[in-house]
DNA sequence: ATAAATCACAACG
DNA sequence: CGTTGTGATTTAT
């Protein structure tokens, strides 16, 4: 961890629960998982700006349509600050995916231009700190099967199931 | 700054 | 099914 960036911490409600969403200066840096209870209860640093508050009504619909099976047609500016270009190649690969889809490691590593790299993509994914709307929980590996993900991996199964993909 | 260890994969024997 | 081949990140010298 480097130098906290001090971020704004506001809930966003959706029908899977209220995320916490993590605003930077320069858009949304960050995405938490429905904790149910306040750890995060980290009180909005200060104010909302109005700007901020725009990012927050895009990352709540993108949420609730992602959420539907829907393609988040806005999304707010992503603050990828401090993080590698690779990770950010891998992540705006992602975006890509459409809903409903599912790609393989492989093909996001060929997607990138390093067709080899799989495993770094795999380690890219888990970098990720904006779930959902940068759908990692879409990326299956080459046979189909669902590898793994960062807290907890029935949370990825419900994702999907959400989007109507059924694993075999 | 350099080097070793780790990882949410994939391909091959 | 175990082994090897890859690339980047993280942790330890």
């Amino acid at each position: 961890m480097k130098t906290k960036p001090q971020l704004v911490s506001l809930p966003v409600k959706t029908i899977a629960g209220e995320f916490i969403a993590h605003y930077s200066d320069k858009g949304l840096a960050e995405l938490d998982w429905p904790v149910g209870r306040a750890s995060s209860r980290t009180v909005a640093k200060k104010i909302e700006s109005a700007k901020m508050r725009t990012w927050q009504r895009l990352t709540e619909t993108a949420l609730q349509r992602v959420l539907a099976g829907k393609p988040a047609a806005k999304l707010p500016p992503l603050d990828w600050t401090g993080k590698t270009e690779f990770q950010q190649s891998v992540w705006r690969a992602l975006l890509k995916i459409a809903p409903g889809k599912t790609r393989s490691y492989g093909e996001i590593a060929a997607t990138i231009g390093n067709p080899k790299a799989v495993r770094a993509v795999g380690g890219a994914c888990g970098a990720n700190p904006i779930p959902v709307i940068v759908p990692c929980h879409r990326v299956l590996a080459a046979n189909r099967k669902i590898g793994g993900f960062s807290g907890g991996l029935e949370r990825k199964r419900s994702l999907l199931e959400c989007e109507g993909i059924v694993l075999s």
